[in-house]
DNA sequence: TTCAATGCAAATATTTTGCAATTCG
DNA sequence: CGAATTGCAAAATATTTGCATTGAA
């Protein structure tokens, strides 16, 4: 049911990204990328970890780390935050949307965001702060998991 | 300049609330209470630690973890995430409305928000997701920062 | 007097750093 | 080949827990 089969052409501009900004393209680099471009869901570095040392077993967490640092740097995936972690990740999105999230199984899906620039001048206006940037998600439960919880209302093996 | 003398009006009133849910009033709860009570900016536990150490000089930095834990707990703070740290509180406003916060010094200001219903009901609609709420912090820097930024444009001592 | 609360120290959990070995280009 | 990268182990950080002592009610 995902697409996250293959490779992905995601996968491919992000190693095409880390080569062209003079980063080598090591077999660790491959597994990270192709486990945090092509997920539906936001990951932990520990998960990063756990999936993509099913493709690559040498792999350490360490790398993970570092990898990750770079596809933030390069502005391919963003951090997120959570009630739980902030060290968590997903893939950048162009242009001015949001994230909602699941904060059952921690799909995320971007939407088009309301625009905000009449906000932001409105509250530089009444506060003196200049604005730099904005942060804003919304919560919630994805159609997967209302149809789980719908099933079985309390958590079963 | 700021209006964090005394005792202040808020304090009293978490006082009142903890000692109303059962809780005792320590001095070392009194302690912590009236460093974020009275905070103009967002605080991380450590720095609630040295501001209220001043005060209770005993105080150890657990206290201040579990007593902003039970702040927490009674709606009296909210927890801030930064870039940096996603530890920090300020005090929980009442109503809809959103965190402005400064980058630099990190005082905080509350704003009506705009009205962002229809945008969730919107969003409910597109993605079949069941909203349960939300995040939004703007961030920039506040009318003191501005100025001292202009006068010493990179860090002096 | 009693039990919640404290604060030390130790335990956890998480992320970063040092460095010798490896490997991409 | 040379420099970037890796991954181990160790260090640094941040937060939580265990427990004997203290103190609020």
């Amino acid at each position: 049911m995902t697409r996250s089969e293959g490779v992905g052409i995601e996968s491919q501009a992000w190693i095409f990204a880390l080569r062209d900004h003079g980063y080598r393209l090591t077999d660790a680099r491959k597994a990270v990328v192709n486990v945090v471009a092509n997920s539906q869901r936001v990951l932990r570095p520990a998960e990063v970890f756990d999936f993509a040392r099913q493709v690559y077993p040498r792999l350490g967490l360490v790398t993970v780390y570092r990898t990750m640092e770079k596809l933030e740097e390069l502005g391919l995936i963003q951090r997120v935050h959570r009630e739980q972690d902030c060290q968590a990740f997903v893939p950048t999105c162009s242009g001015h949307q949001h994230l909602l999230l699941c904060t059952q199984c921690g799909k995320y899906v971007y939407f088009e965001g309301a625009d905000l620039t009449n906000l932001f001048a409105g509250v530089e206006n009444d506060t003196g702060f200049t604005t730099q940037g904005h942060w804003m998600q919304i919560f919630g439960i994805c159609p997967q998991c209302q149809a789980e919880m719908q099933e079985k209302p309390m958590g079963e093996s």
